[in-house]
RNA sequence: GCGUUCAUAGCUCAGUUGGAUAGAGCAACAGCCUUCUAAGCUGUGGGUCGCAGGUUCGAAUCCUGCUGGACGCACCA
């Protein structure tokens, strides 16, 4: 007898015992596993809704119908399921929803905003960002499938301090990095650049040696800024600086009404009512295999197709006051690097909704910061621009306490420890200004009801400041009002509605040279061993069993079905890599554990569902059933009749009862645990509840030997397997980890 | 120093809104492919749930303290 046990506090009295079998939802009673009762009570209900003879309108729950017996025992109730019944119920349900099992309505009418991923244009697309975009790409379907409307944005990295030195850099290292190489391998170029810069700048001798000599070195001509006294470490360090506030000038001129903007927002807001089916659509692609591959062979460079002229970008290096040059090198930066970023994501299969970047919100910082000083919100100390914040203050020693009023406060009226800083005492912004200005266009636009930001946890601090700093702004949103009406609105509407979604860091991630691993190398190297092992395979013969007709015939390494599905399970071993631990945790990088395709992996789920697609295959080819025409069959049927009963119903007197409906216990889960991943925004609740469904699977699979079964008999196993199969993907794809039908 | 966070088997981790005997994978050892895909399955060994208190009928889970690690702490993002 199946067991479902719910704690029951000694307290409890009988009025809430009844009150629970009476089906009514009593919270604070049994917690988890009220939910889990309750779930398998609306399935009773449903099915006895459907149930020929019963008025739909008041559906009766026939508690002996599903249940043999009730006992309480210690603090617990256990209430004892007829499995073969309830084994039907879900079978039954699993069928009917399809690819939609599982899906709830927790988040319906809400819109939630995921920021993720989130790469810096100078720098390689790395583990850390594949971390952010996994965990942000499985949430975004982990929440669309509660319901919510998810709008998925990629916040780049394209502005700041480092772009002055990366335009610094570009301007006066000529030898050594021919702008070929920018063209064919823009991020590898910009990294090189970022790299060389910092090179140059900490070494030793660069504090000496006279930047007029080092420019020529270079391949540059004299330049008007390299005084004779000047170092060219200082020399590089003022041009950086002097080019990223030229820059900021140069978008600043750009700048738009702020009132008027946000105004704009939104009345457009709802225009766009296609978000959604987005969403949703990309997992159905997943599920059908037709998820466009783009692989780096046959991806077409040209697609890049933007103007870069030499002697053009060249001149764009001379000085102009109004940062015009400095604007021409960055745009072009920025472009090529999302079409870059863009690739990547293609092999991925991840997808955005929007490309934002910090630049973007550049244009109205100006407007914030003048703002909030006028209000008195901000305020100057030591020539930057800050807001105070109390939290985090300090209980250091009265020594420390002294250094941080001197340090931090010029008018040594307040203790606070760590402000939020808004901008340099150059006037160019940082990027918790950039973040607070964001956050707000994003209300403006989208209205949001939540908004998460998948980023390290290394972040934590500039999130807390960025949160308390909205905080504070809704306590002074009254200083607002005059003038600024809509902007009082948006800070009071995004006011706890925003979360950082933190992670580990990925610890000892380095090539086996010991370099930083770019993504592609790493995705690259996965799909390489998949490929190997392949190999392996065939010389036992057995991959053209499994492999496409097409595949049989050229039993070439190269051919393209199998690097496909070699490049699928590499991908499924890297991204699972990451979501399978708790989000918090660091990971350890070890590429044995990453390329290791059994146990805990991705691949394994991969495996597990490949094999159920091939027995399904062979029951329908061995018994000449058409597996599509039968699914429908049941799927159409409106209401729950006796043929059906007859068509589900495992008698649990079988031998292999026990098995089948310990898997199809867990698979009734499957609702639940979705909605828990997506409470605790946590993807690994999803790629355990996996791993263990394949597993119990798997050792159905090793106990029984379905085929040579009576027709009646394997029927039903084949329904069987189907709902199995359907949970697995449809897991797998929530995780965006590729589906494959044979391996 | 302050803040955040983590500590469960040799290793990597589940289990944490208090509940029944703390579970997997890897590694080790012993088995299972003429029979539905061995990227699989079965079995064996392996635990003071970091330490010490507290709350409770009951603690890996909650509270306090301690120890150890990671990350962060004024003009980088």
């Amino acid at each position: 007898m199946a067991k479902y046990g719910f704690k029951a506090p000694p307290e409890t009295t009988a009025s809430e015992i009844s009150a629970i079998l009476n089906f009514n939802s009593t919270a604070g009673i049994g917690g988890k596993r009220i939910a889990v009762f309750k779930n398998l009570l609306d399935k009773v209900k449903a099915y006895n809704k459907a149930k020929p003879g019963l008025s739909g309108r008041q559906p009766v729950l026939y508690f002996e119908d599903l249940f043999k017996a009730v006992e309480a025992k210690g603090p617990y109730i256990n209430f004892y399921v007829k499995k073969d019944l309830f084994s039907a119920l879900i079978i039954r349900s699993i069928l009917k929803a399809g690819n939609n099992y599982g899906r709830n309505v927790s988040g319906k009418g809400k819109t939630i905003v995921i920021d993720f991923s989130s790469p810096n244009i100078a720098k390689p697309f790395g583990v850390g960002h594949l971390r952010s975009t996994a965990i942000g790409a499985s949430l975004a379907n982990i929440y669309s499938f509660c319901g919510y409307k998810v709008i998925k944005i990629n916040y780049l990295g394209d502005f700041g301090t480092q772009f002055g030195k990366l335009i610094t850099a570009f301007c006066f290292f000529k030898k050594g990095f021919p702008l070929s190489e920018f063209k064919d391998e823009p991020i590898k170029f910009l990294y090189k650049l970022y790299a060389g810069f910092y090179k140059e700048v900490e070494d030793e001798s660069a504090k000496s040696t006279d930047a007029r000599v080092k420019i020529k070195e270079w391949g540059g001509k004299d330049n008007a800024n390299a005084s004779a006294t000047m170092s060219w470490r200082s020399f590089l360090e003022t041009d950086a600086r002097t080019r990223f506030k030229k820059l900021e000038f140069a978008m600043g001129k750009n700048k738009k009404d702020l009132n008027g903007f946000l105004k704009d927002c939104k009345s457009n807001r709802n225009l766009d009512n296609t978000k959604m089916d987005i969403n949703i659509n990309s997992i159905r692609n997943i599920k059908g295999g037709n998820r466009n591959m783009n692989t780096p062979e046959n991806y077409n460079k040209n697609g890049t197709n933007i103007d870069i002229d030499r002697d053009e970008l060249c001149n764009f290096c001379n000085r102009r006051k109004d940062g015009a040059g400095e604007f021409a090198i960055w745009t072009r930066f920025r472009k090529l690097s999302i079409n870059e970023f863009k690739r990547i994501y293609s092999i991925l299969g991840v997808s955005f909704d929007y490309y934002e970047g910090e630049s973007e919100s550049a244009v109205f910082a100006g407007d914030i910061v003048n703002i909030l000083l006028n209000t008195q919100i901000a305020r100057q100390s030591m020539g930057a621009i800050i807001i105070p914040l109390d939290f985090g203050s300090s209980k250091a020693s009265g020594k420390n306490k002294a250094e941080n009023k001197d340090k931090y406060n010029d008018n040594n009226d307040n203790e606070t420890a760590v402000p939020g800083l808004l901008a340099k005492s150059d006037g160019t912004s940082l990027y918790l200004l950039r973040d607070i200005v964001t956050a707000i266009i994003r209300y403006a636009k989208y209205n949001f009801d939540k908004m998460i930001y998948v980023v390290g946890s290394e972040q934590s601090l500039h999130f807390n400041q960025l949160f308390n700093i909205f905080k504070i702004l809704a306590e002074n949103k009254d200083k607002l009002k005059g003038g600024h009406s809509l902007l009082a609105e948006c800070i009071t509407g995004i006011e706890g509605k925003l979360s950082h979604v933190k992670f580990g860091r990925i610890i000892g991630m380095s090539t086996r040279k010991g370099n930083l691993v770019f993504l592609e190398d790493y995705v690259n190297e996965a799909k390489e061993k998949a490929l190997n092992k392949i190999v392996e395979v065939t010389d036992d013969g057995r991959l053209w069993l499994h492999m496409p007709d097409s595949a049989k015939d050229k039993p070439s390494y190269y051919s393209t079905e199998i690097k496909d599905t070699a490049l699928k399970i590499g991908l499924g071993a890297v991204i699972f890599n990451d979501l399978k631990t708790r989000r918090i945790t660091d990971v350890n990088f070890n590429w044995d554990n990453v390329l290791s395709f059994e146990g805990q992996t991705g691949p394994y789920l991969q495996y597990t569902t490949a094999r159920i697609n091939s027995l399904i295959s062979r029951i329908c080819t061995e018994y000449g059933v058409d597996k599509d025409k039968y699914i429908k069959n049941i799927r159409s049927k409106k209401k729950a009749g006796e043929d059906e009963a007859d068509m589900l119903h495992i008698p649990g007197t079988d031998e292999d009862f026990g098995d089948i409906y310990s898997i199809i216990k867990y698979l009734s889960l499957f609702s639940d645990v979705i909605k828990e991943a997506a409470d605790f925004s946590e993807p690994s609740i999803v790629s355990t509840y996996l791993l263990e469904l394949a597993s119990l699977f798997n050792k159905y699979y090793q106990n029984y030997k379905l085929l040579g079964l009576e027709i009646e008999t394997i029927k039903k196993r084949l329904l069987f397997l189907y709902a199995v199969k359907t949970v697995i993907s449809s897991g797998l794809a929530m995780l965006s980890i590729p589906i494959l039908e044979r391996m």
